[in-house]
RNA sequence: GCAGGGGUGACAGAGCUUGGCCAAACGUGCAGGGCUUAGGACCCUGUCCCUUUGUGGGUUCGUGGGUUCAAAUCCCACCCCCUGCACCA
């Protein structure tokens, strides 16, 4: 079968004939059922592909259910992924125009027009967003995804803003949407928050944004502020470092004097303080005075030549007994004439207890380390680091700090902090956790937003509403339930807008564009509406509060409009099922439910969520930069769509990662092959009826794994459904057309085919489409209904009866084994009547213990749970009937005889169940 | 550190929720046989160890303990691995 061709030829019938675009209907129990929309900034890969694909069963077997089911589409273009592309074309990027050069080749074959494509992208993102989102969409047909196409829009539309909207004036209503000071990453250039993405190396070696508490040091009118991450060791103060040849400056900072150095002069200004420099000065100028620690110490100001000016305030207070550089920095200076005396006063103080070290940890370290001075650097960081760990996690602060004596380091740290911060002492200061640079070539600081908005999911009742609506929601694979509910307590505030991107602004406060995570959550319901809004004509500028409130809520005004809008939205909502990968648990997913509690009524808050795990490939995991990421068009034309779709759904569970092997495609094409061989041969075999053991089996096989595979469906368990459907399917009826003639053939194949096809329909829906037309099926099987073999065709004894026949097969295979002769007569010899009456007896008690000694006992001992199930079977009319096929089997003439008449003399050894067999 | 997940045969990966039918599914790989001019494909058989005109025995499911008539499966401790930790789609 040329499956190019085949699947082509479905998927046009399909959009030809909009065979996924349902109608509200009240006759039919809808399925509302959404997979997350991809994001358009470049081609799909497997990744999408599982997920979609996974998406797909399960559509279409409801679908086949007989369920109205609707499964949309859209697009997300919100942030600033799309305009990052856009601009580094612009600026003419050779590694983004290379990327995007071979990402539209894929469609067009002429090399100028996707030049000239690519280069359009530079002009204007949306160009961008138009040309992959039609592609996108062709990707996904092309999988043979049941999508209802007609329903798309991008979460840029004007539309869509409108609907944001509404949804950020519910979040601010119920006073879920806060402003308030919020540290990040920021581009001096730009003067622009960045991400990862913005800055040089941001993926490889990611920067953060470190708090450290700055000290005021009193000297004179000013303050010197040393900056630390460890505020819990101010009892152990002696003494200040600054670096001589770097520049300090005084300024004004909110009213008071500050001496910092002058690089973090500048970070404070962005740091929302008010920041006017003075004067500067080198920092030798401020050697060999003094200045009063926030405990009220007063201490010498020394050299510290390791002293970094552009880290932090670019001041360091010393605190020998828990700092190695501290301790090191000390010592060096001992040996200097100019300070050696001042420096030989200086005590270190011990205010951190901790097992397994003296009173200064920092000294056993140093010299543990053999740390002479300070250009060992790297040692000095390993043994700070150490430390630091060390005494965090098992410290308790000493007897000599006050009421903090007794406290955990961990904990004290923080209450010291905001201690000395409300005595005025102290201030919050922030840094990059490296020195940065933006990809525009700025530098990269820490900076601190004043009016950041945040969406504070431990505002009153949110949460609790959320648990609620967590605990009805089901979630497969079930164990990650409790991955939810541990999301759920530890989700706080979270900033929901950035100063740039594409998508929707605050309505409040349109400095601020809604960011990309926050305004997909609730976009579901924006799927059931947006059909019905853009047939009745309504303008963006008609989507007011006033008129969502009525379509989602039934609040407020009733328009004849309005009323048609939300009777499609009670029909579709709630959101049946959404499924997607796991790792979107502690954002999206959750998000997803908070926000569906803080907008809808109860009866619309979602029933199930559904995840997968990721796909790697050839054992490897996938990225761009190992170039080895599998594009889904790729898998459409060199895979095809039906084979790419059976690996993925039989090859791993939902919960394990899915390895796409070129290899093993290749296997699992082989075997679908042969399922395609057999439905060749039955899809035009017509048969009248036929009854024999045989058929019996054959009938009673499919049943059998027809409804298991229809549980295994409905509790999602898709690779068992593939398993079972697919692979132990087709065995069987394999195992039938080996023992079968051509009128027992004839006649299962007419029963079976198109319940078979269908069976398989979700998985390989193409195929299914042209086997269906092939065997006389009408309409789409995607329509058809989902098969349900009679009742009657379940016979199991006619299932024992052949297990029986197989055992019996093997026994004597291994009996052929053993003897390692050509053999010429097998001889089978059924157990006696008697024999029979006392085994059954046998498996009839109540439990293994109670049976005796005996070579029977024993037997029956063992397997006696496995025996539960014994079906007494005809044995001699069984195998009797299938003489021939044994004796092709085995090729050797085959005798029959009762234990009770031969005069074999391996007679003994028969059992019920276990002929005796003998070879000659 | 906190939180979540996981350690099973050459590989990969089920089973463990509801302990016995588990030497442990399906599949790869490997070996032997058939088919073939040959290779591929296809079919059959085997694939922890020992033993055998038989269906028997032994040792296994990260390590060490425990519960039980019985544990890959339950409990405890330990070791190791992976993922997430927030403005990022």
């Amino acid at each position: 079968m040329d499956f190019k061709s085949v699947e082509k030829k479905w998927q046009d019938a399909w959009a030809k004939q909009k065979a996924f675009e349902p109608k509200t209907d009240a006759s039919k129990e809808k399925f509302f059922f959404t997979v997350p929309y991809p994001y358009v900034s470049g081609s799909l890969h497997v990744g999408h592909g599982r997920t979609y694909a996974v998406g797909d069963v399960v559509a279409r077997f409801k679908r086949m259910q007989g369920f109205n089911v609707l499964w949309p589409m859209a697009f997300h273009i919100t942030g600033t992924p799309v305009l990052a592309v856009s601009s580094k074309i612009a600026e003419g990027d050779a590694a983004t125009i290379q990327l995007h050069t071979d990402y539209v080749s894929v469609y067009e074959s002429d090399r100028k027009k996707a030049e000239s494509i690519v280069a359009s992208f530079g002009k204007d993102p949306w160009n961008i967003v138009n040309y992959y989102s039609k592609k996108l969409v062709h990707d996904f047909w092309r999988m043979g995804f049941s999508l209802d196409l007609s329903r798309q829009f991008t979460t840029g539309d004007k539309e869509y803003n409108k609907f944001v909207e509404w949804q950020f004036y519910t979040f601010k209503e119920k006073g879920y949407l806060k402003q308030a000071a919020y540290p990040l990453l920021y581009c001096v250039k730009d003067r622009n928050a960045v991400g990862e993405d913005d800055i040089k190396d941001g993926d490889s070696n990611p920067v953060d944004v470190q708090r450290f508490t700055g000290f005021k040091f009193a000297f004179g009118d000013a303050f010197l502020v040393s900056s630390t991450l460890r505020p819990d060791t101010v009892y152990g103060i002696t003494n200040m470092f600054v670096r001589p040849d770097a520049t300090y400056v005084r300024a004004e900072v909110d009213g008071e004097t500050f001496i910092v150095s002058e690089s973090f002069s500048k970070k404070l200004a962005l740091q929302n303080h008010a920041v006017n420099v003075m004067q500067s000065f080198s920092g030798k100028d401020l050697l060999g005075k003094t200045c009063i620690t926030p405990l009220g110490q007063t201490v010498p100001i020394l050299p510290g030549a390791f002293v970094d000016a552009d880290h932090a305030t670019g001041l360091v207070h010393s605190v020998p007994a828990h700092a190695p550089f501290d301790w090191v920095a000390l010592e060096v200076l001992k040996k200097d004439d100019a300070w050696k005396k001042t420096v030989e006063k200086i005590r270190p103080v011990s205010v951190i207890d901790v097992d397994g070290f003296s009173s200064f940890p920092a000294k056993d370290l140093v010299e543990k380390m053999k740390i002479a001075n300070l250009k060992e650097k790297g040692k000095l960081d390993k043994a700070t680091a150490e430390l630091y760990k060390k005494e965090f996690y098992e410290g308790r602060m000493a007897q000599n700090t006050g009421r903090f004596a007794g406290v955990k380091a961990s904990e004290a740290k923080d209450q010291i902090a905001d201690w000395l911060k409300k005595e005025g002492k102290a201030l919050d200061v922030f840094e990059a956790s490296r020195p940065a640079e933006c990809r525009c070539g700025g530098q990269v600081v820490a900076a601190v937003l004043s009016d950041q908005w945040f969406l504070d999911y431990n505002a009153p009742g949110w949460k609790e509403k959320s648990r609620a609506a967590l605990e009805r929601l089901r979630v497969h694979p079930e164990n990650y339930k409790k991955q939810f509910q541990d999301v759920f307590d530890w989700l706080d505030k979270r900033p929901c807008a950035r100063r740039r991107g594409l998508g929707t602004q605050l309505p409040f406060n349109n400095e601020w564009i809604i960011e990309s995570l926050s305004d997909s959550t609730i976009y579901m319901a924006f799927y059931t509406v947006i059909k019905k809004i853009r047939e009745l004509g309504f303008k963006p500028q008609d989507l007011s509060k006033e008129f969502f409130d009525y379509v989602f809520l039934g609040k407020g005004k009733k328009t004849e409009a309005a009323e048609k809008v939300r009777q499609e939205f009670l029909y579709w909502y709630p959101n049946d099922q959404r499924h997607t990968a796991i790792a979107h648990i502690a954002n999206h997913l959750s998000f997803f439910v908070f926000a569906h509690t803080a907008c809808f009524q109860e009866e619309h808050w979602p029933n199930a969520i559904t995840l997968n795990e990721l796909v790697v490939a050839e054992g490897t995991k996938m990225s761009k930069s190992k170039g080895n990421v599998v594009s889904l068009n790729d898998i459409a034309e060199k895979t095809g769509a039906d084979l790419f779709r059976l690996y993925a759904i039989s090859t791993a569970d939902l919960g394990a990662t899915l390895d796409f092997r070129r290899n093993d495609v290749e296997t699992l094409g082989r075997r679908l092959s042969k399922l395609y061989a057999v439905w060749d041969e039955f899809s035009v075999l017509k048969g009248k009826p036929v009854d024999s053991p045989i058929v019996r089996w054959a009938r009673s096989k499919f049943y059998r794994l027809t409804q298991q595979s229809t549980q295994h469906l409905e509790a999602m368990a898709l690779r068992d459904y593939a398993q079972t459907a697919f692979f132990e399917l087709l065995n069987a009826m394999e195992h039938f057309l080996s023992r079968a003639n051509e009128a027992e053939k004839a006649y299962v194949a007419s029963q079976v085919v198109r319940p078979w096809i269908s069976l398989l329909a979700p998985v390989i829906p193409h195929a299914a489409e042209e086997y269906w037309q092939k065997s006389g099926g009408k309409g789409f099987v995607s329509h058809a209904a989902w098969p349900k073999p009679p009742e009657a065709w379940s016979d199991l004894s006619a299932e024992a009866e052949e297990d029986f026949l197989l055992n019996t097969v093997s026994d004597v295979r291994t009996v052929l084994k053993l003897v390692k002769k050509k053999p010429e007569k097998i001889t089978v010899i059924f157990a006696s009547k008697s024999k029979e009456k006392r085994f059954m007896d046998l498996i009839g008690f109540p439990s293994p213990e109670k049976i005796g000694e005996g070579v029977m006992e024993s037997y029956v001992k063992k397997r006696f749970y496995e025996l539960q199930r014994f079906k007494r079977v005809d044995e001699a009319r069984v195998l009797g009937a299938a003489q021939s096929f044994l004796e092709s089997q085995f090729g050797a003439a085959l005798v029959f005889e009762e234990e009770s008449k031969s005069q074999n003399p391996r007679k003994e050894k028969a059992l019920p169940g276990k002929p005796a067999i003998f070879v000659e």
